[in-house]
DNA sequence: TCAAAATATCTCGAATTCAAATTAATTATA
DNA sequence: TATAATTAATTTGAATTCGAGATATTTTGA
């Protein structure tokens, strides 16, 4: 009844939190490895794919406060993976740019990165997969509409 | 081919992770709208379903380390939601329990709670809620296979 | 055209989380 | 027993993340 309802949907709710957590502790442990964190690794991976942003804009994308941005980029920039450079047209921006450096570390780890996630998720068929991304789609897309509320 | 899987597994994977996001940001702004942190919540709402528990145990149940119990537990002991009893047995082990207080006030947000997490997913139906359960089921238990290596 | 208000961006300090060190208890063995 | 080694539990301090404030720019309207 409508209270079945609501257990199948809490107990969902727990299988997708715990999936998330194993499949994240797979992957933040392989990054570990390579001496990131998992933050620092989503903002090298977007100026790759990405190039060149303003700090603002990373932000946005990976979805990180701006106070966090400082410091990670900070952090980056001390490994030498990436350098700030001031935009000439408004001073109030700065750009967050890929080095060499970076770019040969990124390029030397990310086949392994994309190989956990491909192990994590070939214990489905390709049916499957295409029909979990969807049901999941739906599941993420009605809940944002649940936070305007 | 092989390279399309690997395509479909990593769209997987940032789905969930999306989803995951989207659904926990939901919970969690209902939850801060009631005082509490996410972690906070979760060890109220174990003290309340599993009875008293030491400290240790909350940490393995909620996946926490056990300097981050120290804390919590500490917040909610101010708020007079739990206490703290030591251990009679052994000296090293100290008890959180929850007090009425505590009891009142879970029983009060409970239900809107469960509400929030039953209208994200209603998005689904049942048959599909079930199907969405076992695939990531099966995605989560894989994970953590791969997690041991 | 200039000043005030609104907007955009970044950094600093506070809050949260975690890892390493500390303390206590148990077990093994001399 | 008594001592050393192992195991268990907690707290302290460091690392990460976030929210509020400081600074720069743009827009509005007098």
């Amino acid at each position: 009844m409508g209270n079945d309802s609501i257990q199948q949907s809490l107990k969902l709710f727990i299988v997708l939190s715990r999936a998330h957590r194993s499949m994240n502790d797979v992957v933040n442990k392989y990054i570990a490895k390579q001496g990131l964190n998992p933050t620092e690794f989503a903002v090298l991976e977007l100026l790759y794919h990405k190039g060149e942003q303003p700090l603002q804009q990373i932000g946005g994308k990976i979805l990180l406060a701006s106070g966090s941005i400082t410091y990670v980029v900070d952090k980056l920039e001390q490994k030498e993976f990436l350098e700030r450079i001031a935009c000439k047209n408004d001073r109030r921006v700065t750009f967050a740019k890929i080095t060499e450096k970076g770019k040969t570390f990124i390029e030397s780890i990310f086949p392994d990165h994309e190989k956990k996630i491909d192990d994590i998720m070939n214990v489905l068929t390709s049916e499957e997969k295409e029909m979990a991304t969807e049901l999941i789609k739906k599941i993420g897309y009605n809940a944002l509409d649940q936070e305007q509320k």
